[in-house]
DNA sequence: ATCTTATCGTTTAAGCTTAAACGATATTTG
DNA sequence: CAAATATCGTTTAAGCTTAAACGATAAGAT
């Protein structure tokens, strides 16, 4: 489904890649849900359990960097997290104004188990493109993802 | 910034797309929103107008097909974009179920207003890419967003 | 014609998300 | 030290989104 709008060359083909990138994206998002789902957590709680398992336990405002989230954001999962006994905060001593998360004994049971089978289920959606097209999307959207010149990152 | 996971080749070039696909996607969602919040409307009402704009007055059915929106939804979206006198409702004579959604004058106005500079802001969003690799970016995510072989686009 | 089934729009509950205002705690500055 | 400034987490209001249940209308079956 191309764009209707009609403009010249630079613009239709903006405009495609435009469409086709959110479009994929939310198919891709929608997808990994599911799966999510079934397994009994949604993808923001799924994206800070991950985090706090392969970087260990923070403070919400590092989490909220990590996500790319606002702090507000991050307060309201790690609630829900919490009230289902997957993580728990901790004021920090040094500073009183930080909190700790941390996964529980049962949260980490939980990544252990759905992990694995979440990678795989992404492996195999992305199993569409070749592993040389995967890597050329990685590049374009890497490209694309990039701020506007004042980045850290490599 | 790469995934954490320890995996095959094959797994990390899956993740490494992933992540990067969604980052991709929610930066450039991001700041066409901002665009968009600047003109006065959210990139949901845009949407509805935009597709209200190019392919003329429409059933809630239809455009939550063309919007890729459950019902609810286009019901929830369409109720804002109504109180603020940008589409009308009308209950059609034929088929007693269906309400057809049309832009009002307000409502076309705004978008010849905005339109334009809209898609500006995108295409010059999407001026890190090289038009060439703007069509591969399209191609790739296609590709990716097919369904699962039950899809009748071509 | 009546009964059954399907479609369309709405409502509700739950979750995600942001911006903005706020309180508490740290840090910096004079 | 005291005052001003900055940081961290929370709260609130608003919007987006879905799934599921519902009522109204239409279409199909017998």
């Amino acid at each position: 489904m191309p764009t209707h709008y009609k403009g010249n060359r630079q613009d239709t083909a903006a405009l495609n890649a435009y469409i086709n990138l959110v479009r994929a994206s939310e198919t891709v998002l929608t997808r990994a849900g599911e799966d999510l789902a079934a397994k009994g957590v949604t993808l923001a709680q799924f994206g800070a359990l991950e985090a706090l398992f392969h970087l260990g336990p923070m403070c919400q405002h590092e989490l909220s960097e990590k996500l790319l989230r606002t702090g507000g954001n991050v307060t309201y999962v790690i609630n829900n997290l919490e009230r289902r006994g997957l993580v728990k905060r901790e004021r920090m001593k040094a500073d009183q104004r930080q909190i700790v998360v941390r996964l529980t004994s049962a949260g980490l049971k939980l990544m252990e188990r759905i992990l694995p089978g979440h990678v795989q289920a992404i492996v195999q959606e992305f199993s569409r493109l070749s592993l040389e097209q995967q890597q050329t999307l990685r590049r374009l959207c890497r490209t694309l993802g990039r701020g506007t010149g004042s980045e850290t990152e490599a």
